[in-house]
RNA sequence: GGGCCGUUAGCUCAGUUGGCAGAGCAUCGGACUUUUAAUCCGAGGGUCGCAGGUUCGAUUCCUGCACGGCCCA
C-alpha cells in the first residue's frame, strides 16, 4: 500500500468528514454498507402507483395508503420534519417525514438521505395547508444512493458540452428535455400506425453492406474478420427495399438508423434516423400524399392539429401543400433562368451574377449549381409546406424520367420551415436506364464527385427481373422532430450527438 | 476548412483597466413539525480549460493547443 504525502495510517479514524462532496457521499456509502443497509441490495420495488396518477387522481386516494418510488430533487427541511421531492418518469410528489411518525432511528436514516438519492417510500397521501398533494412517508426504503450531486436546481443543467456528454443528467435535471425526446418517440410511433394502417409491411434490411447507395454521400467503412472484407455502414436503405418490392413485398417501409461520413453541424449528425417507405403501382404523386397524411398524422398527434410554429413561424400543413417545379422556384427566388441551359458554363456565369460566390461552384457541375442555387435562394424561403418537383435527371439516378421531359425526373422534395424533410419519386424501374445512370455516376466519381454512386451490378439484376412501378419516399425524422419541437438544432432532439471525446 | 465567441467552486453565473478570486444554489454545522427556488445564523470549498511567452507579479495581456457554441463554406 503506497499513502499520498501527508497520509498516516492513524490519522484515518480521526479524519473529518472529507470535504469533497463525492468523497462524503462514497463514504456514506461505504458506512451504509458496514452498517448491513446496503442501498445497491434492492432488486425491485412495488409502487402502488406513479407520481402523475397521485396528483391527477387525488380526490380517489386521498385518505389511503400509497407506495411510489423515485429521485429525491428537491429538499426542504424543518428540524423534526422534512419534505422532499420525489421525481419519476410521470412527474414528481411531495414526500413529508416527520419523527413522530417515523421514529427517532428511522427519521435519523432518513435525514441522512442526500439530493439525487433514490428511494421508495409508502404512506398516506393528504394534502397540506397549502393544497400540495403529499405522501406522509410511513415507511421507506433507500434503493439506490446517488455518489454525484445535482445540477443547480433552479437553472438545471446549462451547459450545452456537459447536456451532450452527459444526457442522463440533462434528462433528470430538465423537464423540458425530456419532453422533446417523448415527442420523438410519439412522431415515430404515429409514422409506423400510420403506414402500418395503410397496409404498409415494416421491414428491416442491411445495415452492414457490401456496396453502398440510395443516396449521395461519403459512407463509413468497417472490417468483417472472419469474411475478411471491407463493408460499408449504408448511407440509405432504398436499394434493399426496392428488392423487397421486385420480390413482391407491394409495400413496405423501415425506420431505421443511417451513415453518412460528414462535417457535424446544427443540422447533421453522422448517424441519423430516416424512414423510407415504397409502394407499388404508385407513383411520386401518390408520395406526396402520403408526405401530408404522414407528416399531418405527426403534426396532430404533438400538437393537436395541423398548425404549430417553428422558430417564430406560423405553419399550416393542411393538404394540398404548394408544388413548385424546381427550376422555376429558382427562376422565382434567385432570378436566374435556367431552362433550356445545358451547359455548366452559361450557369455558372448567371450563378454569380445572381450573387454565388464564384471560388464555390468553380467548375462545378450543372446539377451542382442547380443545388447551390436552391440552397441559397429557394429553400429559406419555403417556410409553408412546399413540395419542391421536377428535378434534373443528373442529380437523380434513382428517379424515373418524366414523360413529357425526360430530361427531368418525377422527383420531388418536401420543405417545411425552410427545412428539407424529405425526397421522393417514381422509382426507376428500367434496367438498362438504371445501368447508364450508374455510370454517369462513376464517371462523375472519377471526375473527383467523392458523394457520386458506385454501380451496384447486384441492384441492375433486381431490376431485370422486373420491378413494377413504384413510388418511393424517404423522410428524415429527426429534422421533423426538429420542427414539431421547435427546436433549431439537431442536437437536441439526439439523446447523444457525436462529439470529440473530451480528454477526460 | 474559415471567421467570431466561450471555458472561473459540484451547478448557474459575476469579476479582475495585471496586485491575496466573488454571489446564488448545492455541501457542512446550528435553529425550525404543513414547506415548496422554504427561511434564519455560521462555515468550508478554486491548477480561473491545458502548455508556453511577456512581466517584479498572469486568472486577466500575447502565442499555440484542446473541447464546445454560433455563423460561413
Amino acid at each position: 500500500m503506497t499513502w499520498g504525502k501527508g497520509d498516516h495510517p492513524a490519522k484515518e479514524a480521526t479524519m473529518s468528514e472529507p470535504r469533497d462532496e463525492y468523497q462524503r457521499r462514497l463514504a456514506k456509502l461505504s458506512r451504509l454498507k458496514r452498517q448491513g443497509q446496503d442501498p445497491f441490495s434492492h432488486h425491485s420495488y412495488r409502487r402502488s402507483h406513479v407520481t402523475a396518477q397521485l396528483q391527477s387522481n387525488f380526490a380517489e386516494w386521498a385518505g389511503q395508503q400509497v407506495s411510489v418510488a423515485g429521485r429525491i430533487v428537491a429538499v426542504r427541511g424543518h428540524g423534526k420534519s422534512i419534505f422532499v421531492d420525489l421525481q419519476d418518469a410521470s412527474g414528481t410528489v411531495q414526500v413529508y417525514a416527520q419523527v413522530d411518525v417515523l421514529g427517532e432511528e428511522e427519521y435519523a436514516r432518513f435525514q441522512d438521505l442526500d439530493l439525487g438519492d433514490i428511494i421508495g417510500v409508502q404512506g398516506e397521501l393528504f394534502r397540506t395547508r397549502s393544497e400540495e398533494v403529499t405522501v406522509r412517508c410511513e415507511q421507506f426504503e433507500l434503493l439506490a444512493k446517488a455518489l454525484r450531486p445535482l445540477p443547480e436546481k433552479f437553472h438545471g443543467l446549462q451547459d450545452q458540452e456537459l447536456r451532450y456528454r452527459q444526457r442522463y443528467v440533462d434528462l433528470l435535471a430538465n423537464a423540458e428535455v425530456r419532453k422533446i425526446f417523448e415527442t420523438r418517440s410519439r412522431i415515430v410511433q404515429v409514422a409506423r400506425d400510420h403506414l402500418i394502417e395503410q397496409g404498409f409491411l415494416e421491414v428491416e434490411t442491411p445495415v452492414l453492406q457490401p456496396l453502398y447507395g440510395g443516396a449521395a454521400a461519403r459512407p463509413f467503412t468497417t472490417y468483417h474478420n472472419a469474411l475478411e472484407m471491407q463493408l460499408y455502414m449504408r448511407i440509405a436503405p432504398e436499394l434493399y427495399l426496392k428488392r423487397l418490392v421486385i420480390g413482391g413485398l407491394e409495400r413496405v417501409f423501415e425506420i431505421g438508423r443511417v451513415f453518412r461520413n460528414e462535417s457535424i453541424d446544427t443540422r447533421h449528425n453522422p448517424e441519423f434516423t430516416i424512414l423510407e417507405a415504397y409502394q407499388a403501382y404508385a407513383d411520386y404523386e401518390a408520395m406526396m400524399a402520403l408526405t401530408e397524411g404522414l407528416v399531418g398524422a405527426m403534426c396532430q398527434a404533438v400538437h393537436g392539429g395541423l398548425q404549430f410554429t417553428y422558430q417564430g413561424n406560423e405553419i399550416d400543413l393542411t393538404p394540398p401543400w404548394r408544388r413548385i417545379a424546381l427550376l422555376d422556384a429558382i427562376e422565382q427566388y434567385s432570378g436566374v433562368t435556367l431552362s433550356g441551359i445545358a451547359d455548366a458554363q452559361t450557369a455558372r456565369e448567371q450563378a454569380v451574377a445572381a450573387g454565388l460566390q464564384a471560388e464555390t461552384i468553380e467548375g462545378q457541375s450543372l446539377g451542382y449549381i442547380i443545388d447551390k442555387l436552391a440552397d441559397r435562394f429557394v429553400e429559406p424561403e419555403l417556410v409553408q409546406p412546399t413540395f419542391i418537383t421536377d428535378y434534373p435527371v443528373q442529380i437523380s439516378p434513382l428517379a424515373k424520367r418524366k414523360a413529357d421531359a425526360p430530361e427531368l425526373t418525377a422527383r420531388f422534395e418536401p420543405f417545411i420551415g425552410g427545412e428539407e424533410i424529405g425526397n421522393a419519386f417514381s422509382e426507376l424501374n428500367d434496367p438498362l436506364d438504371q445501368r447508364e445512370r450508374f455510370e454517369a455516376q462513376v464517371a462523375a466519381r472519377a471526375a473527383g464527385d467523392e458523394e457520386a454512386h458506385p454501380l451496384d451490378e447486384d441492384f441492375i439484376r433486381a431490376l431485370e427481373y422486373g420491378m413494377p412501378p413504384t413510388g418511393g419516399l424517404g423522410i428524415g425524422i429527426d429534422r421533423l422532430v426538429m420542427l414539431l419541437a421547435d427546436q433549431p438544432n439537431l442536437r437536441e432532439v439526439i439523446f447523444f450527438p457525436l462529439l470529440r471525446p473530451s480528454g477526460q
